[in-house]
Formats: structure tokens, C-alpha cells, sequence
DNA sequence: TTAATCCATATAACTCTAATAGGAATTGAA
DNA sequence: TTCAATTCCTATTAGAGTTATATGGATTAA
């Protein structure tokens, strides 16, 4: 399940993607629909997750860091919810050993899950924002959801 | 993310596939090496989705209800953790429409995650409990973690 | 009658989620 | 210098979900 916070976060990048330019925190919350406080926090993340740079104070703002077609979708989820794998076994970037298991090498559920966590990365690792903006049908609208 | 719930699940009906026959919730327990006692309470989960019948009283137990071959993970990762997809706009048995989402038709955050879900469900609706078994190198052993 | 077993309900500790609140620090402009 | 806009930081919170454990009732075979 991705989160509120995830999904969110990929909303906010969309915008910045579309407008192409500089945005104060509110005018994303406004123009994604997002709770304008919690996206503060998630600006942040994303800041950390070097996917935007932020300039403070008056005329500041978030913008995004790197074309679009160069932020993937894998990263962004991972920033935000951590691994894409739905067992910890089966990550590669957030892996982390079963307590009930003895040998991960010949773990039928393991494998199983392996299968589901490459599958969900070459999806979401071979889709950027610019492949989002590009799957809208009202693009120039800038409706996008 | 899968569970523990769905993880033992998985893991008791492997070992009630692999013993193909009836078992009491305590064997179950040990050969998966799954907390008892929560062990009951999937498994009654597990008999509501239709997965495997019980009987009570002395020399009662639990036994698969159907084939290794027909029992697909996907069916029982849904009844245990609900939709394989990554939000609820993207699932097909448990589809919510989102409140920050004003047309779904267009909305590129579910387009991404439907191309997910689908991938996820090509995976967990092929593989079946006797797929599982099968992936086992030490199958003859019964060793499957 | 007894022991084994499933079944149903309650509870508890813990973590996670999805925020909100308040204010400090920074910056550009009047 | 002052003001307003803005990011940034820390704390808090209500509610839900997770991962169990506990107790005892109901059922069944020997």
C-alpha cells in the first residue's frame, strides 16, 4: 500500500513537473490538493531525497531538482514509504533478514516475493514524472487527477 | 507490504500442501514455525476464504480444501491483507474512488499504480501452492525456509 | 469421562499514519 | 529598519492497524 504521504509526494512532483518553474509550498497544496502542513513535511523528505531544492524566505520556494524524465517513480516511493518489496527478505535497497527463516536461499515465499518486487520495480523504476505528464490526456489543461 | 498474517498464512498452507493431509493447528505451528496462537485465528481466516476445512473435537484438524494447484496466492494474500494494489482507485476487489481525485479516467498517479497492480496480479494469480512447492530444491526434505 | 482440538471474544502493547500547531530562521522588498 | 512571505524545525495528537496473548466454551473420538 502506498501512503497518503507517498502519493501525495508524487502529486506535488507532478505539479512542480508541469509548471516547470519555482513554487511557494501553498500554491502546490492549492494547485495538487494536498493538505498545505503536511505537504511542508513532505517537501522536505523530497528535499532530502534530492529530488527538489528549496529557497527560503520571500519570492522562495521548492523547485524541482533535475528534469523530469530523470525522476523515477521507484526513487520517490522509496524516499517516502521505503522498500518496494512486499516482504524485507526480498528487498534489494531496504533488505533485512526473517526471524523465521533459516535459509533465505531456498525460501519459497522469498522467491514468490522476489518475483513481485522485481516486477514492481521495472515499472515503477522505468516510469519518470515526465512518462506521468505524458500519460494525461489533458496535459495543457494541467488537470491531471 | 505483506503482513506476518499473510506471511504465516502463506507458510501454513505450504506446509499443509506438502503434508497432504489433515493437521492439527499445533503442527501447523511448529512445521511453519508460526506463533500458535495467532496461528488459529489465521487459520480460521483462512477457512472463511475458502481455502481449507476444519474439524473439531479429538483428531480434528485443518486440510487444504482443494488442489496444491488451485490455490493461487493471490487469493489468499487479498483475503489476508485486502487488494494487491497500491491504492484503493487502482484495486478490482476493492475498489475506493480517492476524495482528492476529481475525474479517475485521467488521473496519472492511477494509471501508474494500475500498471502495478496488474504486474503484481499477474504474479500472485500464476502462482499457485503447488508453483511454490515446486520451487523448492529441498522439497523431498520439507525444508522450505 | 477425558483429552484433544477447534472456535469465539476480549484485551494489550506497540507502532504507524495522517495530520495539526506554534514558532524560529531566512529572505526580498517597501 | 521593518514587514510580509516563506521555508524549516520540533512537538503533539487522535485514531487505526499490527501482532500478538489469554481465557474459556463447544465439539468430538476414544
Amino acid at each position: 500500500m502506498l501512503s497518503m504521504k507517498c502519493k501525495y509526494a508524487l502529486k506535488a512532483l507532478v505539479v512542480l513537473a508541469a509548471e516547470g518553474k519555482k513554487l511557494p509550498s501553498s500554491a502546490i497544496a492549492q494547485k495538487a490538493r494536498v493538505p498545505a502542513k503536511f505537504l511542508e513535511a513532505i517537501l522536505t523528505d523530497l528535499r532530502k531525497a534530492d529530488a527538489l531544492t528549496s529557497e527560503r524566505g520571500a519570492h522562495g520556494g521548492h523547485t524541482l531538482k533535475g528534469a523530469p524524465e530523470k525522476i523515477m517513480l521507484g526513487h520517490v516511493v522509496r524516499a517516502m514509504d521505503g522498500m518496494l518489496a512486499p516482504i524485507p527478505c526480498a528487498s534489494t535497497f531496504y533488505y533485512k533478514k526473517c526471524d523465521d527463516c533459516t535459509d533465505e536461499k531456498i525460501c519459497v515465499i522469498r522467491h514468490a516475493m522476489l518475483e513481485v518486487r522485481n516486477k514492481i520495480s521495472e515499472v515503477l523504476d522505468g516510469l519518470s514524472l515526465e512518462d506521468l505528464l505524458n500519460m494525461s490526456p489533458k496535459k495543457k489543461q494541467q488537470l491531471f487527477w
